[in-house]
RNA sequence: AGGGGAGUGGCUCAACGGUAGAGCAGCGGUCUCCAAAACCGCUGGUUGCGUGUUCGAAUCGCGUCUCCCCUG
């Protein structure tokens, strides 16, 4: 029985899309990709996006559907990809999800209710403003307060996650603890994952990252700074964007190139351990050619 | 060559007589609407080398090596 899903995913610089790409070729089908950045129009460069030629060879889809000034989230995300992949079922097409936000391909394959609310600004700013003058204990004791079998499962350092559990507390009236998610795919799949050593991929990441200010990564993010993009949008907090955006504002490039690789280790790294966990992963081959072949063979 | 300063974990530094601490890096992990985000944990050092003083030295003395600055 074949896979509904073919799902390709692992750290930045991985080799991914390339597999992805030659895949999509041989099985005729399009590609999803599931990336927080790549879905931004003008943060070309440092998101590695495919190239122009890449996405004529084979339609790419969730690449360039929203603007720098957008916010965007693992549901926005979810709310798009499953109607095409529906839709490429219905074609005959088997879907290749491919990227490297564990937490995007992760609203595909399962069903989760996030709180069953949307963020909550409101909320959410109130208790960053407390943390910041009252320390992070007090939003702590906060969340103890309404919903303390949540704090059970999260660190009291970690605000995003407290702040979050209050927000769905005040938006819906219902705790986070209480939610019961069943972890069951939505669809049938096969994953896999490009194998290769810490080492080696941290000298992928060197090379890319250099690439990428060579090709003109300062200019990008220039241009986003004339068209008023500041730290505060979503985007710019993009690895490459960041630093970029520090280093033009302090006109200062010393340590750019260094901070953009050092974030990006600890990325990958994340990226890594995030994935372990899906479950069936399968490793393969980092050659392209090889990695095509093995799952042609199991597919 | 003379004078001064510095040599502590991979890096930057702390401790200045009571048998070494931190940040960063590195490694592991968490992840249910900001996820390229946010957060947690762990491993590294017989303090350049030798010798002396002392109950006790990274800390003091002497010697030696290396580096930096100043003078020539």
């Amino acid at each position: 029985m074949k896979p509904q899903l073919i799902i390709i995913c692992g750290p930045t610089a991985s080799g991914k899309s390339a597999l992805a790409i030659e895949l999509a070729k041989k099985l005729d089908t399009e590609i999803i990709s599931a990336d927080s950045m790549a879905i931004y129009k003008g943060l070309d460069i440092g998101t590695a996006k495919p190239t122009s030629e890449e996405l004529s060879m084979v339609k790419h889809h969730l690449i360039d559907v929203c603007e720098p000034t957008d916010s965007f989230s693992v549901s926005d995300f979810e709310n798009l990809s499953l109607p095409i992949i529906d839709d490429l079922l219905v074609r005959g097409k088997t879907p290749i999800i491919c990227g490297g936000t564990g937490f995007y391909i992760n609203s595909i394959l399962y069903k989760l209710s996030y709180g069953g609310s949307a963020g909550n600004l409101e909320v959410r700013e109130k208790y960053f403003e407390l943390a910041k003058t009252n320390g992070n204990d007090a939003v702590y004791n906060e969340l103890l307060k309404v919903d303390p079998k949540a704090t059970e499962k999260i660190h009291k350092n970690d605000l995003v996650r407290v702040i979050r559990a209050l927000e769905i507390y005040y938006s819906t009236g219902k705790k986070k603890s209480e939610q019961n998610d069943k972890l069951v795919p939505r669809y049938s799949y096969l994953a896999v994952t490009p194998d290769i050593d810490r080492q080696t991929l941290y000298q992928r990441i060197d090379l890319r990252v250099d690439k990428m200010i060579d090709n003109g990564l300062i200019a990008e993010v220039k241009g986003l700074i004339d068209r008023g993009i500041d730290k505060n949008y979503q985007c710019m907090q993009g690895i490459g964007y960041k630093e970029t955006y520090d280093a033009i504002v302090n006109d200062n490039y010393d340590e750019l190139s260094y901070l953009i690789k050092l974030n990006s280790r600890h990325y990958a790294k994340r990226q890594v351990t995030f994935f372990k966990k899906l479950d069936g992963i399968i490793n393969v081959s980092s050659n392209p050619q090889t990695a095509v072949e093995y799952v042609l063979n199991n597919f």
